[in-house]
DNA sequence: TATTGACTTAGAGCGAACTCTAGGTGTTAT
DNA sequence: ATAACACCTAGAGTTCGCTCTAAGTCAATA
């Protein structure tokens, strides 16, 4: 597979998937004889990895230690339970914040519907 | 209330109240008559509002922009209401991503546990 | 054969959100 | 009165995560 396709397929700039490789994200992406990269399913499933973790907002140094500690094989599985451990309670974190600011966020819509209505007259938006 | 006071109260530091009065998240924060800032309650609020929805990653742009809107009163109501409705469903894509990235962590803890203890012998991890 | 187009690299540049620095003022404690 | 301290400003610097540029290689088509 071709940069343009993966690129494609997963939605990343192709500039996005080469600083992934450069930084130590993917390891290793086949070559073909002239150098040019021909992502096999292991590394499409690496970048897959890669995009969601991103997506969820997990730091790239995180990930280029996760990624590190895969490289050196089964003895690092503890290491590598405890860094998932660590991120997964970030997220946890993340998601009270997001519940609590979704909370706010609908106590508002409804207030300005109120407004709007003339349900409620007396404007006093607590901010 | 002094900055420092303030900066204790909300977990922020003073650079960053500064900075966030000078962009214009923070409508009139009154001064004492040396110019030093005395944050009252509104401006109090506002930092906790502002913090909130920081801490959800919503951008400053936005906030900004919904500041603006509340500064031109009652007729603006329509306009905010919107601008809320946008940001909940960012946030809510956003919790769908942290949710898919949760189930995957929790899958890839579970599994190294079943290493760990021996109860999987075939170490075939699929990333 | 010339040019088009997809790929390659190293490294510079960028936007977001702070964070720090330098230099200054004003109040309080010794 | 002098020093320490908390505040002020403008503007420079930093970090993160890309994103773009310039210059080059190679294969295929006009």
């Amino acid at each position: 597979m071709t940069i343009s396709e993966v690129s494609k397929k997963y939605n990343l700039t192709q500039d996005t998937i080469r600083y992934y490789e450069k930084i130590g994200l993917l390891p290793k992406v086949p070559r073909s004889k002239n150098g040019i990269r021909d992502f096999d399913e292991e590394a499409c499933n690496w970048i897959e990895f890669i995009k969601c973790m991103r997506n969820a907002g997990m730091e790239i140094e995180i990930l280029i230690k996760y990624v590190n500690l895969f490289r050196q094989g089964e003895s690092t599985v503890k290491e590598r339970r405890q860094l998932l451990e660590e991120q997964k309670s970030k997220l946890l974190e993340k998601q009270k914040s997001i519940n609590e600011t979704l909370d706010r966020l609908n106590y508002k819509i409804k207030l300005y519907d109120e407004i709007e209505a003339g349900t409620r007259k007396d404007f006093t938006e607590k901010i």
